[in-house]
DNA sequence: CAAACCCCGGCTTT
DNA sequence: AAAGCCGGGGTTTGTA
């Protein structure tokens, strides 16, 4: 039975109906598929004596189902009473709408507590006694749900192998207290490589390694993988070597462990289960100390499905060990599937180290080009912008600028970088040009679209400061593409600054602008701009500016509108540090002669008008 | 570039 | 289950 399928038959109940539609906490568990009756009941468990002994021949069958059915009778008998009295409880209890009081769902809980303690295992595993205990689960205190949790030890495996029984195993989880959870992964210890191999198991085991395993616990059952030898749990074996230490010892153990996670990770990917987080950890175990043959035949099982697991921190790192360490034919199967799924990997966390890794280790940057930039072009503008998704683009503009890249990050796509060595054959840096010669047409044609709003956006303004300081030798040189992006900045500051809605007010502009005058960025090491010549910036693009903004000097009231926003002011301050070195420009001296008219203006701005203290000092 | 700031997810607490 | 604290990462800011 699908999730779905579940859902659907639980919607269609009649219990269910009356539910508040809104109580989105319902765990899954409750949403089993209602109305349990005996007949339903006794199917099941004929259902489970045939999966159990398929081999009864057929003459032997009838006389063994009788005897079955005998037995089953008498335990219904047995403890039959009780289970219907339970459920009656169970009925009351689950009640939602209107919720039950408080004072009564306790002594419901209490009851039913009596009833189950001591035969619990008899009932977890029956589809609708299960829910009882769930919703025991769910209401009750922490220490009885510690007995509970105390009482399952033996049928752990069981419940996590069983349809019904997994939900309660995952309740019990949310619920339990660390010791408790302690206690659940102990019983399940030695079982781990049966789960993930297991239809109903890879989804518990998968919730319980990514969402309540301790690290310490995830490296515990990751362990397991490695082979029997090293299933020992804490106190049993002080030995925390990572996996890389074990093999680096001994050549022999290497081998073990390869080729038992080689054949772990091969039956779960032929099973479909390449999305569990578990197998993308077990699979980066496998990463850091696969060689030879092993490397052609994994990248080979996954070569078409790397997209299912660029979204986790593992999967990632996975992804780009394999795209760093395939070769070119290798690397083209990988980016056709990864071409379907760019967008939402660019914009997603990890995804986004995936594809900048890509963009790093990747020869032909040519194929690289047209996979990625057809699907980016009509939302270029939201990539850009994007948290993690404007970084690759960062990259190709600027390299591993640390003021965009952590020391930890760059260190990482730095060792993928290593790591192609063997099948990249292109410097690094070569890549980066050539792939921003495809993008920087691109870049241009999305600040072109909407300048305004981009510019508006702080991630915007500082993607296109990015844009048109680029001055890589680039063979279709963009210089006519950066004149007009320059003219287009420009364009978006005129007009009246008082307005609410002029681009002074959002954040960046004013950085943007006076770095473009000052012609680059400002180095805190040295003390001095490191200044980009000959693509129009700096005293160029001041006198363009002031020009079109203030007439040199002629236009009073625009002057004073700058200089009265400590965002303008600063600006200005661009403007005169700028003009100082080019008195000999009849243009500069005269905006500077000007400008000491406003002496008095400037000295009467508010302490709160920095630009202005600042500009003071400067024009002294 | 570094310090301040902010946002988020994880963890603890009631 | 809700509220609050904490730490990490990312962003903004300050104005050389």
């Amino acid at each position: 039975m699908s999730r779905t399928d579940r859902k659907r038959s639980a919607d269609t109940d009649h219990h269910r109906a009356k539910r508040a539609e809104k109580d989105v906490s319902e765990d899954e568990l409750d949403s089993v598929s209602d109305s349990p009756n005996e007949e339903q009941e006794a199917n099941e468990e004929s259902n489970f004596r045939e999966e159990d002994d398929k081999s009864t021949e057929n003459s032997r069958e009838a006389r063994e189902d009788q005897k079955k059915l005998l037995k089953e009778r008498k335990m219904k008998r047995k403890s039959g009473i009780e289970v219907e009295r339970i459920k009656q409880l169970w009925e009351k209890l689950r009640v939602r709408n209107p919720p039950v009081p408080k004072d009564v769902r306790k002594k419901l809980c209490d009851e039913t507590w009596k009833l189950c303690e001591g035969v619990i295992g008899d009932l977890v595993l029956k589809h609708d006694a299960s829910r009882v205990v769930q919703t025991l689960v769910k209401f009750s205190d922490r220490e009885r749900r510690d007995k509970i949790c105390k009482e399952l030890e033996p049928y752990y495996y069981k419940l996590a192998t069983s349809a019904y029984g997994k939900y309660l195993l995952i309740k019990l989880l949310k619920y339990g207290s660390v010791k408790s959870r302690a206690l659940i992964l102990h019983s399940l210890h030695g079982k781990f490589r049966k789960l993930l191999t297991h239809r109903e198991g890879a989804y518990v085991l998968d919730d319980t390694f990514s969402i309540y395993a301790t690290p310490e616990q995830q490296q515990q059952i990751l362990r397991e993988f490695w082979g029997a030898k090293y299933a020992l749990f804490e106190g049993e074996s002080d030995d925390k070597r990572s996996i890389e230490e074990v093999c680096a010892e001994s050549p022999e153990e290497r081998r073990i462990i390869a080729r038992n996670l080689g054949l772990t990770i091969k039956t779960s990917v032929e099973k479909g289960s390449t999305g569990f987080q578990i197998l993308h950890a077990v699979m980066q175990q496998y990463v850091k100390i696969f060689e030879g043959d092993e490397v052609r035949d994994f990248i080979d099982l996954l070569k078409d499905q790397v997209a299912e697991m660029v979204h986790t921190p593992q999967g990632a790192d996975v992804a780009c060990t394999i795209l760093a360490r395939s070769n070119a034919k290798e690397r083209k199967t990988i980016l056709k599937g990864l071409k379907e799924f760019a967008k939402p990997m660019v914009k997603n966390q990890y995804g986004s180290m995936v594809t900048q890794t890509i963009f790093m280790v990747i020869d032909d940057t040519r194929m690289v080009a047209k996979t990625f930039l057809p699907v980016y072009t009509p939302d270029f503008i939201e990539l850009l912008t994007g948290k993690y998704s404007r970084k690759p683009f960062i990259y190709l503009l600027n390299g591993l600028d640390r003021s965009f890249f952590s020391p930890r990050t760059i260190k990482q796509l730095n060792q993928y970088v290593e790591m192609s060595q063997e099948t990249s054959k292109k410097p690094q840096e070569k890549r980066r040009i050539e792939l921003l010669d495809h993008f920087i047409p691109e870049f241009y044609k999305a600040f072109n679209k909407k300048p305004y709003e981009v510019l508006g956006e702080n991630m915007g303004a500082q993607f296109v400061l990015e844009l048109v300081m680029n001055h890589d030798e680039l063979s279709n040189e963009p210089s006519k593409e950066r004149a007009k992006a320059l003219q287009t900045i420009i364009d978006c500051v005129k007009g009246n600054l008082t307005k609410e809605t002029h681009l002074i007010h959002s954040k960046f502009t004013e950085r943007l602008l006076k770095t473009l005058i000052q012609g680059g960025k400002w180095n805190r090491k040295t003390k001095q701009i490191d200044s980009i010549e000959g693509i129009g910036l700096g005293f160029e693009f001041a006198k363009k500016f002031a020009d079109e903004l203030f007439d040199l000097g002629e236009d009073e009231d625009a002057v004073k509108m700058w200089l009265s926003e400590s965002g303008g002011a600063f600006v200005i301050v661009g403007l005169v540090d700028s003009f100082k070195k080019h008195e000999e420009d009849k243009d500069a001296k005269k905006f500077l002669d000007q400008l000491e008219q406003y002496d008095e203006f400037i000295k009467d701005q508010p302490d709160t008008n920095k630009g202005a203290r600042l500009l003071e000092k400067v024009m002294m």
